[in-house]
DNA sequence: CGACACCTTGAAGAGGTTCAAGAAATGTGG
DNA sequence: CCACATTTCTTGAACCTCTTCAAGGTGTCG
């Protein structure tokens, strides 16, 4: 396990406010450095944690990209969320004091750990921090209601443009490109998540080629057309 | 808004152990009690709060039966959840400061009002009920996982028969019997829970009862082969 | 360069949806 | 308390979307 012990600030960290609250005190930021007990690298196809692991800590991730993904016992795959730098991973931990899903990079990644009894702790003295805490949760739970909106109820090709549609926001929202992307999943990983098998991603990918909506490389997308990625999604209503 | 201002106990309600922390001391079983600021009835078809509402508390259902459910814009409809008694609601509101998605009593009921801010407060204090709160959320988190699980790769009868089983198993907890069953929702709102129509749900319902697996009289469901809706969610592998 | 993982595309098939009609339960007003 | 309207549920038949199976192409890495 790669494990470093190097003293890590939040305080300087430029992606302090996709982790923590914002409009903190000095004094209180100085304190929230300490919620970081170290850093991990993990290599592209590694776990971060497994399913079964005991729950420790939350992991906010510095670089890279991960996937999570649920296994039942009969085999079934489920990718529960793909994340990427700024967002927190762990969460599922914490109800039976050991991880439900497996976490993987997706590629070489870097993640700030966060032993969890701290986060407690500091939480208890910081309005700001515990609140922040449960607001992060509060999200992860109305993002997984909008997957189960997608899953639920939408038809392929409105599955994958809402997919990519969130994917470039979010990657927007770290200063990346609203219009290019380059995919850090297999067709699998995004079928598995949208529920829909890889054959039927790369069909829709080629649908979205042939009109003009976007054009892919392998990997690699550039979305030519947001608006009619987004109209797929939301249909005009009469 | 029918909201009463009773002064009620946890320390006294027989739910406790499905809504609270246990093993607390007495005195801050005392405290706990600060945390309800009321009751509140509800009648089937109202709604407890509403997409937009603003988020001021989290409710714990004493009796009766909710749905869930967020609606897109062009009119898609999602049911997020079923909630009975002991189960809270209101968690998505945190992160915006607004509830997300739609409560709604599919029978007569009665909710514990408990205001956010007194939880923040409280859970500053007590260690059990901070992490209480942490769980309950993880919880949500967690079970929302297998929903995905569910509409992302499983078929119509391995849905309804985990279906079933989970709301059985749900009602064992609270006293009730292992096998028999009366649905609170329509075969529509199982459907919408489930990604099917609820033309799809009848059928399966009705191949079920053929299969001699269940017994179905409209809402009333009496379970003969619980084995078999074991086998059909998981199946054996060889 | 060869092995391997990943992606694309075609054709056939299955599972679920849609449309339609009727039956059963539930609620409402006289 | 009954008649009627409404909602809910069931079932059939045709259709459509996505899956499955199969084969070949592309890219990557030791």
């Amino acid at each position: 396990m790669n494990t470093h012990s190097i003293k890590v600030a939040c305080s300087n960290c430029n992606l302090r406010e996709l982790c923590m609250p914002v409009g903190l005190s000095d004094q209180d930021m100085r304190r929230i450095d300490e919620v970081v007990g170290g850093r991990r690298k993990v290599l592209r196809g590694e776990h971060l944690f497994r399913h079964g692991d005991k729950f420790s800590a939350l992991y906010a991730i510095r670089t890279g990209f991960f996937k999570t993904c649920i296994s039942s016992e009969d085999g079934r795959d489920q990718v529960t969320g793909f994340q990427m730098a700024g967002e927190i991973m762990g969460l599922d931990g914490i109800v039976s004091d050991h991880h439900t899903c497996d976490a993987v990079a997706l590629e070489d990644a870097e993640v700030c750990l966060m032993p969890f009894e701290r986060i407690e702790e500091l939480s208890r003295e910081i309005k700001s921090l515990q609140h922040h805490v449960h607001k992060i949760m509060s999200r992860e739970i109305v993002r997984e209601h909008g997957v189960m909106l997608l899953l639920g109820s939408m038809r392929a090709e409105e599955r994958l443009a809402a997919f990519l549609l969130n994917l470039v926001q979010r990657l927007h929202a770290r200063g990346f490109s609203q219009s290019e992307l380059v995919l850090r999943m297999t067709r699998e990983e995004i079928g598995s998540y949208l529920g829909l098998k890889l054959e039927t991603v790369s069909r829709t990918f080629s649908k979205f080629v042939d009109d003009g909506i976007i054009e892919v490389k392998q990997r690699y997308v550039r979305i030519i057309d947001t608006d009619a990625l987004r109209r797929i999604v939301t249909p005009a209503d009469c």
